[in-house]
DNA sequence: AATATAAACGCAACAATGTTGCATGGATTG
DNA sequence: CAATCCATGCAACATTGTTGCGTTTATATT
């Protein structure tokens, strides 16, 4: 299972013109097979022991998937990126999260689609949306 | 015009109970005088030569600016909080932000209003929502 | 399989933003 | 005027992320 997500990852890397590192393949493997957004620290936590990662290597590799379209990235305002793996409808970068203010985990809320009925003042144009739904989770509520 | 803010200032922190010292009188009329949101530098570069704060009583002061609900914070993707006056609508919490994806002007949209016809998975509950529309201002466009 | 080479990597130093502890100063109150 | 306590300034620290640069390594080429 977890092999086949490793298989996966070296596969989604090469097809993007990457070298398949074991680092860069540890990663992606994390991130397919955690639901949950991931901080830097949370990803560097799980490495196995024989990829344990400079800090600086593990920041560039993400940096190189999000760049690639293979993850994403999630801010938030406790100042720390989390990473996502894309899958199918996360590429359009239109999905909202969600974030519990009680343990800080971030959720994607794929269903959650925005509406644009709305208007900017004159001569502001509009790219994208950025939506954080704050609350409680099912283990925190 | 610029003395009448600060008279306004004055009062807007006597009657929330604290000091009416120059540092927080000098912020809150600039919060006031100003329509977008501030970054803590942007303030400690407006303050009169007469009225330069420490960095930390400047932290401190807009914490407790905020802790009244006499200015709202707004986080932002550059890990670098924005300052604004609370005026009427401003105080529900509820309102939506435009950032300036070219120059990072960030301002607030007070007539947007986010609608809640979606739901959240089994057991999450709704607390607050943060909503920020990425582009470019009328300067940048 | 050996080699060449550009891409990754590791380390150190740096940068930006914000926080904490503590001693000092000064406004407010009695 | 004295006592109090809120606010301030300074130094040190914390966290997160970035940059420069020399070294290693995955991969293509021979
Ligand atoms: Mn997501
Ligand atoms: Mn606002
Ligand atoms: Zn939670
Ligand atoms: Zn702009």
């Amino acid at each position: 299972m977890l092999n086949q997500l490793h298989i996966t990852a070296e596969d989604m890397i090469q097809q993007n013109g990457g070298r398949a590192t074991a680092g860069r393949i540890g990663i992606l493997a994390i991130l397919l097979a955690e639901q949950q957004a991931m901080t830097h620290r949370e990803i560097e936590q799980r490495l196995p022991e024989a990829v344990q990662l400079d800090r600086v290597t593990l920041y560039r590799a993400l940096e190189w998937l999000a760049g690639k379209n293979l993850i994403h990235k999630v801010t938030s305002d406790d100042r720390v990126w989390r990473y996502h793996a894309n899958r199918g409808v996360h590429n359009t970068h239109q999905h909202a999260h969600f974030k519990c203010m009680c343990c800080a985990q971030v959720i994607c809320l794929d269903a959650l689609t925005i509406e644009r009925n709305w208007h900017l003042p004159t001569g502001y144009r509009f790219q994208e949306i950025e939506l954080t739904v704050k609350g409680l989770c099912a283990d925190c509520g």
